[in-house]
DNA sequence: AACCTTGTTATACGATCGAATAATAACCGT
DNA sequence: ACGGTTATTATTCGATCGTATAACAAGGTT
């Protein structure tokens, strides 16, 4: 009567790293950090807990590859949404909105970063990877301003296109914060509407120069 | 050789909830949720870890009291500060200046703010505390500018008002978090002089009409 | 000064944590 | 088909978690 083991197939490493970091997120956004144990997350994954310690060196190295994940996933979306655009003015606009819409407004990701957030101030590679992914969003947002207005013929000092990075980035953080925190309090696209016309307010342009389709 | 019991003497129930609540906030900020341990928390209290269960019912219900100290402390410190100021515009400015400068920018805060941040999700509770404290910020940053726009002759809709409030509450809330995540990346009042020059952007003044002295 | 109330300490309990180790089965090269 | 490699499972360990309970001492009352 000896007990079978489990059957299992062997997974390629990046497969199986990728599968316990999915894992992962899922049980810091379902059940807090706190619910994010080894045990958890492994039977999330599909495994058993020993098998973390064979792709991680232990569990703050696999939390720290998922705040990279979560990270570059957000901004990563942000820049493609405004690649599709045509003009450095359709593009600054998609990136924006972007921003404060689904998918990146989840309630799932602001736990997700929430969490990694309060580690920043403990863990130093947690603080790394947040200015890595800072300086890189201002960096994307700078290039937009700079297309932009270099378009409509404007020339903006770099001062203060770093200015004006800095502040836009606020906004929209500020927003993405609220509307995904408290988004049974706005209309549909009112969160949207108003990242566009502050964006407009911000850049002292005309109203609707940024948001109108014209 | 009875081992001496150790003696103590007895505070008043504030106080000693004051304490207890104190010690878990450093607990939080110094070593994350994670270290805040019962134990942890009344070592830091000068009491055994037992007490804690004599003021509250349980650990989640004296983080909740934390949570709640934290939020309306910092309210507490922008709405002095706006209260010190002799007109309208020098409230709105006030506040403003108060919201992105020490000792609200302060890296504990921000720290213990994005741990509780990340509770939001999870339990109904903290949800509730964040949007009490949400909307009583929205409420006073409404009635400064009303009283600013009032005495500026401009009229105002209702409307136009909280769209206001929500945009300056977005942007305050992001360049706090910014000027406090990353506070080496700013000069000394960069984030101040961001913050009330956007401000205008955003309410459409003119450039100095909020923040120059005259 | 003896008593009573209760704030506080002390200790124990069961659960669960992250990590370590040994056994095993899946896949690969031959 | 077989043997070697190693990804994966299974099990264990010591530490620590939140909570419960009992003993005790501090401070007020009479």
């Amino acid at each position: 009567m000896a007990s079978a083991r489990r059957t299992y197939t062997r997974a390629s490493e990046t497969e199986r790293r990728e599968d316990l970091i999915l894992a992962t997120l899922d049980c810091i956004a379902e059940l807090g950090i706190q619910g994010a144990t080894v045990r958890q997350i492994a039977l999330r994954a599909g495994v058993t807990a020993g098998l973390i310690r064979h792709y991680f060196t232990g569990k703050d190295q696999m939390l720290e590859a998922a705040y990279r994940a979560v990270m570059t996933g957000m901004t990563k979306m942000a820049i493609e949404a405004s690649e599709q655009g045509e003009t450095p003015r359709a593009c600054l606009r998609r990136f924006i909105v972007a921003n404060v819409t689904p998918p990146v407004t989840d309630s799932r990701t602001l736990s997700l970063w929430a969490a990694f957030i309060s580690h920043i101030q403990t863990d130093q590679t947690f603080a790394a990877i947040h200015r890595e992914n800072y300086l890189a969003f201002l960096e994307a947002l700078e290039a937009l301003l700079t297309a932009f207005f270099k378009e409509r013929g404007t020339d903006l000092t770099q001062k203060d296109c770093r200015s004006y990075a800095i502040s836009l980035n606020a906004l929209i953080d500020g927003l993405w914060l609220e509307g995904t925190l408290t988004s049974d309090l706005f209309a549909e696209d009112e969160i949207a509407d108003s990242a566009l016309s502050s964006v407009e307010a911000l850049l002292r342009l005309k109203p609707g120069e940024l948001a109108s389709d014209a």
